[in-house]
DNA sequence: AGGCGCATTAAATGT
DNA sequence: ACATTTCCATGCGCCT
C-alpha cells in the first residue's frame, strides 16, 4: 500500500506541475516557480481524487490570482530560481495573441532558411500564371487540389533517409505541403509544438527540421491552402486557431475560445472559411474576411474528431464524434439554425475519423469499437464493418484510416508496427497487406497521403517520428 | 446520471 | 538488457 501511495502522490504532483506550467505559459509568465513548488506541496494536503476535471481544478486549486498579480507587478523571468526538475525546456512563453516565428522557434535552425524555402516554392514562376489573387503571390494554379491515381502496393518502401524525429512526444496531426516541387511535412504534437521537415534537405545544410511552439496544448489540426501555401492554419485543444503567415513570419491568432478545438477542415471551394469542431459537439465556421464566426451548429453530443468534405459535392460534409457516430450533412439543407443529417453511421464506441474516398462515393470510418466502416451506395445506405484492432491505449494517438489516391485502398495503423492496407472493392473489403519495415521502430498512428504524389504516404508515431513511404511506380 | 478510481497501452529514458 | 517514466485516453465498474 505504501508504494502505491507514493506513486499516487507523485502522479498528482506531476499533474499539478504540468497544469500550473501550462497556466503559466498561457499567461505568458516564464518565471517564479517558488510558489509553483508551494502549490505542489499544498497538493499533498489535498489528498483527494486522482482525476479532477481541469476546469474545476483551475478554479478551485490553481492560484490564478497570485500569478496574475506577478505579471501585473511586472516581474521579470528569473530562470535561475527555477528548480531544475521543473524546467520544461521546449516551452517558451506562450502568448494569447500573435507570436512571431522567432519567438516561437524552439530549434537551432534559422527561420530564414525555412521561410525562404517555402516562399521560393510559392513564387515558382512555373506556378505563377496570371496571379490576380493579391494574396501574397502564392498562386498554384493549374494544379489540382489532389491528384488521383492508382499505385503499386508492392513498390511502396520506407527508405532510411525518409525517417526523422520532427517533434518530441506524441504526434496528433500531420500534413504535407501541397507542392510537387518540394517534399515538406508539418507535424503537430501533444505539447503544442509544430515541426516542419524539409525532407530533401539532406543535400543542403542542417537537418531540414524546424520546430516552433505556437500552441499551449495538443495540436489538433493543420491545414495548408493549396493555392496559398504561405498561410498555414493550426488549431489546438487549448482553443486557439492560429494562422501562420510565412511572409510576415508571424503565427497570428485567428480565433480563441475556452472550448477545446478537436478538429479543423476547409471546404475546398471556400478557402476563406475554417470549419472546426469545438467543445462538446459544436461545429463552427470562422470567416477569414470578417474575422468572426459566421455559423455554428450543435451537431454532436461529444467532441468532433474529424471533419471532411465530399470532393464531388462540396456541400456534403461528414463529421465523426466521440458520441459514437459519424454523420453526413448537406450544408444546403439548413433548417432553422439546425442541420439535418443525411446519414448517421452508428458505432459502439467513439468514432475517430470519417473520410470520403477520393471519388466521394465511399465513406470510411474508424472507431474505438475495433471496426473500420465502409459506407457506400447512392445514399450511403450500404454499411460494411471491417474488424480491426484500434485499441491504441493511452500513449498513442488514436488510429484514423485514410484514403490513398483512388477509391481502391485505405491505410490504417497496425499495433504491430505496420500499416494495414485495406482493399475496399466490394468483393474484398479486408486488410490485403501490411506495409512493414525494419526501419519503422514505432507504431504509425496518423497519416497524410501526399496530395500530388501518389504513393507518398507520411505516417507519424507516438514518439515524434515521421515516416515517409514512397512508391517507385 | 454523473463523478471518480483504475487498468490498459508503447516507447523514450534511465541504470 | 531490464526497469522506470510518461501522465489532456478511454471505458468500465463502483460509488454517490
Amino acid at each position: 500500500m505504501a508504494p502505491e501511495r507514493v506513486t499516487e502522490y507523485e502522479r498528482k504532483r506531476l499533474e499539478n506541475i504540468k497544469r500550473n506550467d501550462e497556466l503559466l505559459a498561457s499567461l505568458n509568465i516564464h518565471s517564479k516557480l517558488a510558489d509553483l513548488s508551494a502549490s505542489a506541496k499544498r497538493q499533498r494536503e489535498h489528498t483527494k481524487s486522482y482525476k479532477v476535471s481541469p476546469e474545476k481544478k483551475l478554479k478551485s486549486e490553481t492560484p490564478i490570482v497570485i500569478r496574475r498579480s506577478l505579471r501585473t507587478q511586472g516581474k521579470q523571468p528569473d530562470s535561475t530560481t527555477i528548480p531544475k526538475s521543473l524546467v520544461i525546456p521546449k516551452n517558451p512563453p506562450h502568448q494569447l495573441g500573435p507570436i512571431t516565428m522567432a519567438d516561437a522557434n524552439t530549434c537551432s535552425e534559422s527561420n530564414q532558411v525555412l521561410v525562404q524555402k517555402i516562399l521560393s516554392v510559392c513564387k515558382d514562376p512555373q506556378l505563377k500564371d496570371g496571379d490576380g489573387d493579391g494574396d501574397g503571390g502564392c498562386a498554384n494554379k493549374g494544379i489540382g487540389l489532389r491528384v488521383k491515381g492508382s499505385i503499386d502496393l508492392e513498390s511502396m518502401e520506407l527508405a532510411p533517409e525518409n525517417i526523422a524525429r520532427v517533434v518530441p512526444g506524441r504526434i496528433l496531426s500531420v500534413k504535407f505541403f501541397p507542392s510537387a516541387d518540394m517534399r515538406m511535412v508539418v507535424a503537430g504534437n501533444k505539447f503544442g509544438d509544430v515541426g516542419f521537415w524539409n525532407v530533401d534537405s539532406q543535400n543542403e545544410d542542417g537537418d531540414g527540421i524546424y520546430t516552433y511552439h505556437p500552441h499551449p496544448a495538443p495540436v489538433s489540426g493543420i491545414l495548408i491552402h493549396p493555392f496559398s501555401m504561405n498561410k498555414i492554419i493550426t488549431s489546438c485543444y487549448g482553443g486557439l486557431i492560429r494562422l501562420l503567415d510565412i511572409e510576415k513570419e508571424i503565427f497570428g491568432l485567428a480565433y480563441s475560445t475556452d472550448d477545446a478545438i478537436f478538429s479543423t477542415s476547409q471546404r475546398p471551394d471556400d478557402m476563406n472559411s475554417i470549419y472546426f469542431g469545438e467543445g462538446n459537439g459544436v461545429l463552427s465556421i470562422w470567416d477569414e474576411r470578417s474575422g468572426k464566426i459566421s455559423l455554428s451548429w450543435d451537431l454532436h453530443e461529444s467532441r468532433i474528431n474529424s471533419i471532411d468534405f465530399n470532393s464531388e459535392n462540396n456541400n456534403i460534409m461528414t463529421t465523426s464524434s466521440s458520441d459514437g457516430t459519424a454523420c453526413i450533412w448537406d450544408l444546403r439543407k439548413v433548417g432553422k439554425s439546425k442541420l439535418e443529417s443525411l446519414k448517421v453511421v452508428a458505432h459502439k464506441r467513439a468514432v475517430h475519423s470519417a473520410f470520403f474516398s477520393p471519388s466521394g462515393s465511399i465513406l470510411a470510418t474508424t472507431s474505438l469499437d475495433d471496426t473500420i466502416g465502409l459506407v457506400s451506395g447512392a445514399n450511403y445506405e450500404d454499411e460494411f464493418m471491417i474488424s480491426h484492432n484500434n485499441r491504441t491505449g493511452r500513449w498513442l494517438s488514436t488510429f484514423r484510416g485514410v484514403w490513398g489516391w483512388d477509391d481502391s485502398y485505405m491505410f490504417v495503423g497496425n499495433m504491430k508496427r505496420g500499416i494495414d492496407v485495406i482493399s475496399t472493392a466490394a468483393e474484398e473489403r479486408r486488410v490485403v497487406s501490411t506495409l512493414e519495415s525494419p526501419h519503422m521502430s514505432a507504431i504509425p498512428c496518423r497519416f497524410d497521403p501526399h496530395p500530388l504524389k501518389p504513393g507518398m504516404l507520411a505516417g507519424t508515431t507516438g514518439g515524434g517520428q515521421v515516416y515517409i513511404w514512397t512508391s517507385s511506380s
